[in-house]
DNA sequence: TTAATGATATACT
DNA sequence: GTATATCATTAAG
């Protein structure tokens, strides 16, 4: 079984954010294993780009986003929920993916009573609901996914079309918030929001 | 449409 | 040290 590794991560984190759509995010957990191929993802692309949490000042909340490409970076947001990103570039640029959504594929029986209902389209479609079904906590910050319980398998999907879209959920950022650095697949049914009229869409 | 919910950042004493 | 505002969201109303 193949898993991606330090190479893939390592590039411009436009690109990984694109080439992620497709692969399959894996967890052996202690539960039992779980996945689902990544349909939607963001790039936080370092300082300059006021949205990304790399653009206030280092702390040890976001040391993980200066770690080498192929790290994951979680963090807890509005006090209940886990957001799983995926850091990319070299050592010390302080760039990030973050996966919003997932098509489930293993463990969905593991993912309904993670996630406290039976609907499949509720599992994943979301940075928060994919974290918990997924079984993403703190304890998952910081890993190399190159080498641990968390990894990601290459993409074997036939792609046709992608869209890229504004962001979600940064209207505070002043001069990136209109940046098209959303991408998912598009049509797929398993986005937590669909493309709205602002976005384009392009093919590979 | 809006409340929930707590860690974190930032601005104070 | 202490106080307060702010969230890369979700589910309920």
């Amino acid at each position: 079984m193949k898993i991606l590794d330090r190479e893939f991560y390592t590039r411009d984190t436009l690109t990984v954010a694109k080439d992620l759509l497709g692969c399959k995010l894996v967890h052996r957990s202690t539960d039992g294993i779980v996945s689902g191929i990544i349909v939607e993802t963001e790039a936080y692309i370092g300082p300059d780009d006021d949205a990304a949490h790399s653009a206030r000042k280092r702390s040890i909340r976001t040391e993980p986003m200066y770690m080498n490409g192929g790290h994951s970076y979680v963090y807890q947001i509005y006090g209940k929920y886990y957001c799983f990103n995926i850091v990319t570039a070299k050592e010390d640029m302080p760039e990030a993916v973050l996966v919003r959504a997932l098509r489930p594929i293993d463990g969905k029986d593991l993912m309904s009573i993670r996630r406290g209902t039976g609907n499949e389209h509720l599992l994943c479609s979301g940075p928060g609901r994919l974290c918990s079904a997924m079984g993403i906590t703190k304890k998952q910050n910081a890993l190399d996914l190159t080498n641990s319980e968390l990894f990601v398998e290459p993409c074997k999907e036939i792609i046709k079309e992608y869209a890229a879209s504004k962001r979600i959920g940064i209207d505070y950022a002043v001069k990136c918030r209109d940046y098209l650095w959303r991408f998912s697949i598009k049509d797929s049914v398993w986005v937590s929001k669909k493309p709205d009229k602002d976005s384009i869409f392009f093919s590979k």
